[in-house]
DNA sequence: GCAAATTAGTTTGCATGCAAAATAATACTA
DNA sequence: TAGTATTATTTTGCATGCAAACTAATTTGC
């Protein structure tokens, strides 16, 4: 029996694996300047462009794990980058808003895509 | 200012970042079937290919990090899939060995490949 | 020779990702 | 309208990924 299949080097999936954890730890230096995590910034990245939506249309919008979107949330709130209120209506949707500092955050953050950019060179667009 | 570049839609990073996820989610049925996880299956694919490394070589085939990477060989051991022997030469360095059912589980995995290809049927090759 | 620098691995603390179970609230159906 | 199914979110338990600190064992440089 072959196993090539089975070899690394032809695993498009394990380049992507590795590709991924490398964006991961490109980003870091960059977002622990606005004192953000990858996916909170990913969150914060879809408020600024649409606020006040609920946890589902975020879930949606960045396909973060809704497990782990709980407790994101929770931490974003504590640093008051943004609020969640229960709807009036359906008392179990919670809408999610921008505070200031969490508003404020874009002008700073709108240097990331170029930065990232520079750390990867060959990147084709 | 224009944020433009701040929109997730237009970010190769998000797109690898969805995708990366979504291929974990789809070994994990496949793999569960052979009582592994994702990473713990790269280093099994690293061993089939090359048995009798040191923990060293087998993070530059992986490029699973090297914290996990104990904690994986750790949980590997007690699984009874490979061995880990100190070098008599240089006793900082540590050889990793598959043991038969290690071995043995190349004959199952061989169908994963093939699997995932179906669970992404649009995939380039 | 020996202290300082380097190397190979491990441990620690924090932040997810994920599946599955648990909550709460609303919609539906007989 | 009681009872059941469905929906929106949270919680839980397990397995990483990562940076940084830590431990041992070697290697260097003076």
């Amino acid at each position: 029996m072959n196993y090539n299949q089975l070899k690394l080097d032809q695993q498009l999936c394990h380049r992507l694996y590795i590709a991924s954890n490398g964006l991961t730890r490109a980003y870091r230096p960059l977002l622990d300047a606005l004192n953000l995590t990858y996916p909170q910034y990913v969150v914060m990245m879809a408020l600024w462009e649409e606020d006040g939506i609920t946890v589902q249309r975020l879930l949606q919008k960045t396909a973060v794990n809704g497990g782990a979107m709980s407790l994101i949330l929770k931490k974003m709130k504590v640093k008051k980058l943004l609020s969640v209120t229960p709807s009036d209506e359906d008392k179990r949707k919670k809408y999610i808003h921008l505070l200031p500092t969490g508003q404020q955050l874009q002008a700073k953050a709108a240097e990331v895509p170029a930065k990232i950019q520079c750390a990867f060179p060959n990147i084709d667009k």
